[in-house]
RNA sequence: GGGUUGGUAGCUCAAUGGUAGAGCAGUUGCCUUUUAAGCAAUUGGUUCCGGGUUCGAGUCCCGGCCAACCCA
C-alpha cells in the first residue's frame, strides 16, 4: 500500500468508525484518554474459573476485539491479550439500556477492558459476563477478514502488527525468537561470559570481507561505516583482559536481498581465551541443546519440505577437502591446475566467473554443491588459509586454518576459529588480503595484538539463520520482524 | 541482474474482448448461551501506474512499480 492511499481514507468504514468516535467525544467520553488496568490476562482469568460455578470471581480483563456477535439483547464477543482471548458476555438486562447499546456499538478492533463474574456457557467456554467495560481505545480502521485473515506477503511485511494480531503463528515464532536470545544470554553467563557492547560506527569496517553501507559524520567531516562484524573490537577486549566475553548485535552488509538475507542481521559473537576451536564446537553444540530442551521442548526440527534435522547426539565431523572430494569425485582436486578446476566445476553445472582465484573456484563448488545439502549438523573443519585471515594455520597442513563451520539446514549458521593472536602473521595476513588498499588496515587492532592477546576460541553465531533452522521458517523475513522490503 | 506467476471492494477471491461480481467486514431491521452465529435488506470500485491496439480493455500489446517462486 502506497501513502497517498493510505492516507485517503474516504472509504465508507473509515467515516463511519472516525462518525463512532466523534459521537462518543460528543457525549464528554474520550476513548484515548479512558484508563483501565485489567488484573489478570486472558489466560490468568480462565484459570481462576472453578469447575460447575454459576457466578465466579470477578475479574477484570483487556484486549482487542477480535469476535462480537450481537444477538438481539445480548453480545458474544472475544478479547484477544499477549496471553490469548478470552470470551465476552454481556446482557441489557445486566448493563443497561445504554451501556448495552454503546457495547452493541464497539467495532472489531477496539481496544477495551471490561470486568465481570467468570461463568461457562452451554457450549463450554469460560467467559466474563460483564458488568461494565471500558473502551480505551478506538480503531478506526477495520481489521483483515476473520476467516482467512491476513495472507498478502507485502502486508505481512509491511504492516506487521496486523500480521501479529492476526496471526498466532507469527506471534509465536517472535515470541520463541524473544526466549532463545534470553537462552543464549543465561547459558553464557552460567559460563562466565561477560555481554558487552562494541561500535556500530567505525572509520574502517574490518572482520569480515562484506561491502559495508557508507555513513557521513559530519562533526567529523569523515565517512564512516556501519560495521560488517563485531570480530575486532571484542579481541581487544581479550587483550584487556575480559577473557571471556560475547555480543549479540546488528551488522550490516551492503548487499543483495534474498530468501537467507537481510542487510541488517543479528550476530551473536563469542570470545573465549585458553581454548581453540574445539572449545567453540563443545560451546555451540551445548548452547544448541540447551535451546532444545529450554525454549523448543524437542531435538527433531522439521522443515518445510518434511524432512527432520536431529540435534541430540553428537555432530559429524568432516573435513573441508575431503567434502569437496566428494563432491567432485576428484581425489586430487587440490593438486589440479586454476583451469582444470574451473572446467571441472563447469562441468558440474556451476556458472562461475573465470577471473576467480583458485581457492574461490573451489568455495564456489562448496557453496553451491556441498553446503546445501548438509541438512544435519555437520562441522566443516580445516578450511583453505585464504577464506579467514582472522585464524591460526593447522600446524600439520599449512594451506589450512583451525576452523569449523557448523552447517546445518543447508547453510552456513556458525563459523569459529582458534583466533590468530600473533601481530607479525596478523599484519601478513591483512597486508595479503587488502592489497593495495591499505586504508582499510584497521592499525589500531594491530597494535592491540602487539600488546599481547592470550589464545582464544572465537565464534560468530548468525542469530536469524540459527532461528531459520529452529522455527522451521522458508524465509529469513519470517524471522525478522520488519524485514527489508524493496 | 534474468525467467515465470500474480496485483480487481476494507479483507479473501471470481469475471470468453461486450452492464465489474461473491463471501466476509460495514450499515439498517429481527434475534438473551453464541463461537466462521443466523435470517432479511443494503452501501461500497482510479480493476497497481502510464501508454497503445480496438466500435469497446479487468481481459490483448509495450513500459514502469510491487510481490512470490526459480536462476545468477
Amino acid at each position: 500500500m502506497d501513502e497517498s492511499s493510505a492516507n485517503e481514507n474516504t472509504h465508507d468504514l473509515y467515516k463511519v468508525r472516525l462518525g463512532k468516535l466523534e459521537r462518543m467525544r460528543d457525549a464528554g467520553i474520550d476513548p484515548f484518554r479512558t484508563e483501565f488496568e485489567p488484573a489478570f490476562t486472558s489466560e490468568e482469568a480462565r484459570g481462576r474459573y472453578r469447575e460447575d460455578e454459576e457466578n465466579g470471581e470477578v475479574v477484570t480483563v483487556a484486549g482487542r476485539l477480535m469476535a462480537h456477535r450481537v444477538m438481539g439483547k445480548s453480545v458474544f464477543s472475544m478479547i484477544q491479550d499477549r496471553a490469548g482471548r478470552i470470551q465476552l458476555y454481556a446482557r441489557k438486562e445486566e448493563l443497561g439500556e445504554d451501556r448495552f447499546a454503546a457495547f452493541k456499538k464497539l467495532d472489531i478492533g477496539d481496544i477495551l477492558g471490561g470486568e465481570g463474574r467468570l461463568f461457562k456457557t452451554k457450549t463450554g467456554e469460560i467467559t466474563v459476563r460483564l458488568q461494565d467495560f471500558k473502551l480505551v481505545s478506538k480503531s478506526l480502521r477495520p481489521l483483515p477478514e476473520k476467516w482467512h485473515g491476513l495472507t498478502d506477503n507485502e502486508r505481512i511485511y509491511r504492516q506487521r502488527y496486523l500480521d501479529l494480531v492476526m496471526n498466532e503463528a507469527s506471534r509465536n515464532r517472535f515470541r520463541t525468537r524473544s526466549r532463545i536470545v534470553g537462552c543464549i544470554r543465561r547459558f553464557l553467563e552460567e559460563r562466565d561470559f561477560l555481554e558487552v557492547e562494541t561500535p556500530v560506527l567505525q572509520s574502517v569496517p574490518g572482520g569480515a570481507a562484506a561491502r559495508p553501507f557508507v555513513t557521513h559524520y559530519k562533526a567529523l567531516g569523515k565517512d564512516f561505516y556501519l560495521r560488517i562484524a563485531l570480530e575486532l573490537y571484542l579481541k581487544r577486549l581479550l587483550v584487556g583482559g575480559f577473557d571471556r566475553v560475547f555480543e549479540i548485535g546488528k551488522n550490516f552488509r551492503n548487499e543483495g536481498l534474498s530468501r537467507r538475507h537481510n542487510p541488517e542481521f543479528t550476530m551473536l559473537e563469542v570470545y573465549q581465551a585458553y581454548t581453540d576451536f574445539r572449545g567453540m564446537m563443545r560451546l555451540i553444540h551445548d548452547m544448541i541443546q540447551r535451546i532444545c530442551d529450554d525454549v523448543l521442548g524437542t531435538k527433531e526440527i522439521e522443515r518445510p519440505d518434511g524432512t527432520v534435522i536431529h540435534l541430540g547426539g553428537e555432530w559429524r565431523e568432516a573435513k573441508y577437502k575431503d567434502l569437496i572430494r566428494e563432491a567432485t569425485g576428484d581425489p586430487d582436486w587440490f593438486s589440479r591446475s586454476r583451469g582444470e578446476k574451473l572446467e571441472k566445476a563447469r562441468g558440474m553445472g556451476i556458472e562461475i566467473d573465470p577471473n576467480l582465484e583458485d581457492y574461490e573456484i573451489t568455495n564456489d563448488v562448496f557453496e553451491k554443491r556441498v553446503e546445501p545439502t548438509l541438512i544435519q549438523p555437520t562441522y566443516v573443519t580445516h578450511l583453505p588459509k585464504e577464506l579467514c585471515p582472522l585464524a591460526k594455520i593447522t600446524s600439520d597442513d599449512p594451506t589450512t586454518i583451525d576452523v569449523f563451520e557448523l552447517c546445518v539446514n543447508g547453510q552456513e549458521i556458525a563459523p569459529a576459529y582458534s583466533e590468530q593472536n600473533d601481530p607479525l602473521v596478523q599484519r601478513e595476513m591483512f597486508e595479503a588480503q587488502v592489497g593495495e588498499d591499505i586504508q582499510k588496515m584497521d592499525e589500531d587492532f594491530l597494535t592491540a595484538l602487539e600488546h599481547g592477546m592470550p589464545p582464544a576460541g572465537g565464534m560468530g553465531v548468525g542469530i536469524d539463520r540459527l532461528l531459520i533452522m529452529l522455527t522451521g521458517a522458508e524465509n529469513i523475513r519470517e524471522v525478522i520482524l520488519f524485514p527489508q522490503l524493496r
